[in-house]
Formats: C-alpha cells, structure tokens, sequence
DNA sequence: TACATTAATATGTAGGTACATATTCTTGTC
DNA sequence: GACAAGAATATGTACCTACATATTAATGTA
C-alpha cells in the first residue's frame, strides 16, 4: 500500500484544497493537524506545512498555534496589485516621460494627512506637487507630503530633475504600505492639470507608507481620465 | 569568532535588505549564491532561502535558478488587495444586506468577456446582471458571465435567492484571477441602476477567474458613487 | 561561425530532527 | 466559582542532507 513516492508541496495544496472544495471541511471547520495530514498524505510534515502556508497566504484557511487550522469562514478574493514607478510605467507603454515639478513647501500637515499616518498632532512635512507626463500628455497629478525626520535627505534633492516618486522607491524601502483606491469626479483644477474634461470620472490612488513605525510618504495620485489599473499572473 | 547563535529568517532577509539599502548591492546586481551568504551570516542556507523567498516576493529582488539572484532594477510597490464577498463587505458596514437578481439568461460572449478570457470565437455562458444593496441602497451593481462548461451546476441554483458572487466564491475556487480597476462617468443605466447623479464618477472593478485553465467567470462591478477600495496589512 | 549536445551550477524542494512559541486546556488554590 | 499557575499541544522555525530542475556556460561538430 503505502508507496513512498515523492509529494510536491503543490499536490498537497491541491488536495486540500480539494478535500475543502468537496465539502469535506466546510466553512469554519477544523482541519486535521499537519502531522496526521502527512500521515495521511504519505509525506513529511514539512511538506504539509509549505501546503498550508500557501492555503492560509491566499487566504483560504487560517492558522494559530496550538488551535490548528480552520477553513475561513469567509472566502476573499486576494489579488495582488503592482504600481510600477511612474516613468517606467509611461516608458512600457511606449511612451516619452517627462514630469513636472508644480510646487514645492515646507507644511504643517492637514487633517486627512494625519488621519493617513494616524498623527494626532500636526507635523511640518516636504509637500511636493508634481505632474508626470506621457508625450507632453498629462499622465498622473501627485499631490504628496514627505516625512523630514525620516527622510531628511530629500531636502538636498532637486526634486525639478529628479521625481520624488522615483527618488523614494529606490532610496526608502518601506515596510508597510496602505493603499486607497476609489473615483471622484474632475474639478475645475484637474481641469486644468489634468486636461479632462470638467465632470469626468477620474481615478485616484491614495497611498502611505512607513518603515517599521516611522512615516516616510503619503500621497494621493490622481491619473488622467481613462487611466486602468490592473494585476498581471 | 563564529558564534553559532540562532538566527531568525527575518532577521536575515532584513540584513540583506540593508545590503541593498545601503547601497552594497545596487539594482541589477547580482547577489552572492545562497550558500556563500549562508556562511557569511553564519546560518544555514535553507534559511537564507527563505529569506530571499520573501524578498523575491515583494518584489525586492528576483530569483532565477542557475541564473542566481539580482537585485529587481525597477521596484514596484506591491499590495495585496482583499475583495470580500459583497454582503459580508455590507454586513461588515454594518448595513442589511439585501440581493436582487435583475436578469439572467445564456448568450454569446460579447468581445469585451472574450478578450477577458482570451477567447477567438464567442461561446454561450450564463449572463447574470444582480443588484447588491445596503440598507435598500445600491451598492454595487454586477453584470457576470459564468462559464456552463466549467460551472454547470450553475444552472440548477435559484439566483433569485442565492446570489452568484457568494454562490462562485464558496463552490468554485479559482486558481487564477485578473483584475482591472478603473474609473468611469455614470451612465443613464446607472443612475436607474445605482441612483447616480448623471455624470458622477463610478469606481469599476472588472475580474476574471480560472481554474487551472478552465473559465469559471467574468464580470464587471460598478460600485455606488463614494465606493472605496483599500488594502490593510 | 552556427548550432546542437553536454556539463556545470544556483535555486527549489522533500524529508528528517530538534527545539521555539503561542495558545488552549487542566489543575490547584482560595 | 474565580483566577492563577503550569502542562499539553499544534504550528513555526532552524539546520541538515540529498536530489530535482532550470538555465547558463562549455564543448564538440559540421
């Protein structure tokens, strides 16, 4: 019986799978533990483990120590976004990049911004604006404010030649990221800015980040009408 | 010298991390082997595998057998966007969550559903346009195609009471999902639809699911105007 | 030089052992 | 019964070894 040939860790998760898509274990239900699984499966525990943590990383199932492995009671749908540095995601498209640097000042954060980092208190920050565009053709607006105590080195930047986008996300690895996607209607300064149409739909990514607990960048990026976002694999 | 202290996977991909910061190791460049960085931190490999797996995977460096590790050249920021079930996503709002199906019946894939899929020639799926509301307020509006090959039970469930969205994400797990997120001006059908001003910006969220390389479903969902989307992690 | 074949090599995985860690469960005390 | 202390236990990690696999590099042949 027992043939000892060699599992993949992705044919356990598969079986696993399985034995949830069949109903096996429903929605909430307790899984066997890693180690009765291997037993079962006929491989070694570790392989089992790689399996779950698959499972539990796309959200399938749910893992604590000592209480073992549920179902999740409710499936998400996890998709995984990437958002290129700006200029290369113009330059892909076939595109010439430029950018534009609006304005550039030293201020006291407004409450949405420190809703973003979770400030009680105002803090002065860099606040840079900037339009990145695709053939002369505006391609995103950033509206962005730079921590100064985490990032001091952007001061001595010449944000007019170089992007602070580009500039952060090769010099300021985060570790943390929130990410707010949503549409809002075209004002009369995205008008202007933007070049759309007044009324248009925009679409708008409003993203912070920290390293650890200190704050580096909030920003709120506003892309030309027509603008999609989407995962690829 | 050696001090044969244990060392955590974190703590080593951190390190690597600060090879990178620091500029040691610059985009595009090559990385030592796992084995040669593995005696250098004096760990084993296997954990400075993992390490590098976790790296690999947000995006930090890129991984490719014989060919080694490389540090990615063009960082991107990465996010994992959780799409729940609509009612649970109401419910959590703390609204009542209520369905109703608008239209259901088989007909040939439009080109929009076919480029989703990537088919040459139309074929016949399951068309479902459903209404999700909160509190008796559109919520998000759904026009999906189900896949009768792939789903064929589908046929015998009572949209009516049962929605497809919940229906497909508790019975069809997906191994393979598109996404494409965009912003779009309000039609005359949506202000029916989803009480829009004429002209109000909509978010859109288009999704595409495969098991394997069988079709399971295709639909675009159009939120309420305000909707928002966001990661937290 | 062009191309096919083979060898070399870095990452990926499977299996195994030992221990760490976070919970939950049990037990004891008042 | 309430609560604290300790035992039990499932997952998580670290380190090994041995192979598998995908590529690149080297080599041979026309």
């Amino acid at each position: 019986m027992s043939e000892r040939r060699r599992h993949s860790w992705m044919e356990i998760r598969d079986s696993i799978r399985g034995l949830i898509l069949n109903a096996t274990y429903g929605p909430g239900d307790k899984l066997p533990r890693d180690e009765e699984l291997a037993l079962r499966f006929g491989c070694a525990r570790s392989t089992v483990h790689r399996a779950m943590r698959d499972l539990a990383q796309n959200g399938i199932v749910e893992r604590r120590r000592k209480g073992g492995t549920t179902v999740r009671r409710d499936p998400v749908t996890r998709a995984t976004l990437d958002i290129p540095i700006t200029r290369l995601e113009v330059e892909q498209r076939g595109y010439r990049y430029r950018h534009r640097l609006i304005r550039q000042s030293v201020q006291d954060t407004p409450p949405a911004i420190m809703a973003n980092f979770g400030f009680s208190e105002p803090r002065a920050m860099l606040r840079v604006e900037a339009l990145h565009l695709a053939d002369n053709r505006p391609y995103i607006f950033e509206d962005r404010w730079i921590s100064l105590e985490t990032v001091p080195e952007i001061t001595s930047v010449d944000l007019t030649h170089e992007n602070a986008n580009e500039w952060l996300v090769r010099n300021r690895p985060y570790s943390k990221c929130d990410l707010r996607l949503y549409a809002r209607t075209a004002t009369a300064s995205d008008r202007d800015m933007l070049q759309a149409q007044e009324g248009e739909a925009l679409f708008v990514m409003e993203r912070t980040t920290w390293i650890d607990a200190a704050p580096i960048t909030s920003l709120c990026a506003v892309a030309h009408p027509g603008y999609q976002l989407f995962t690829q694999g």
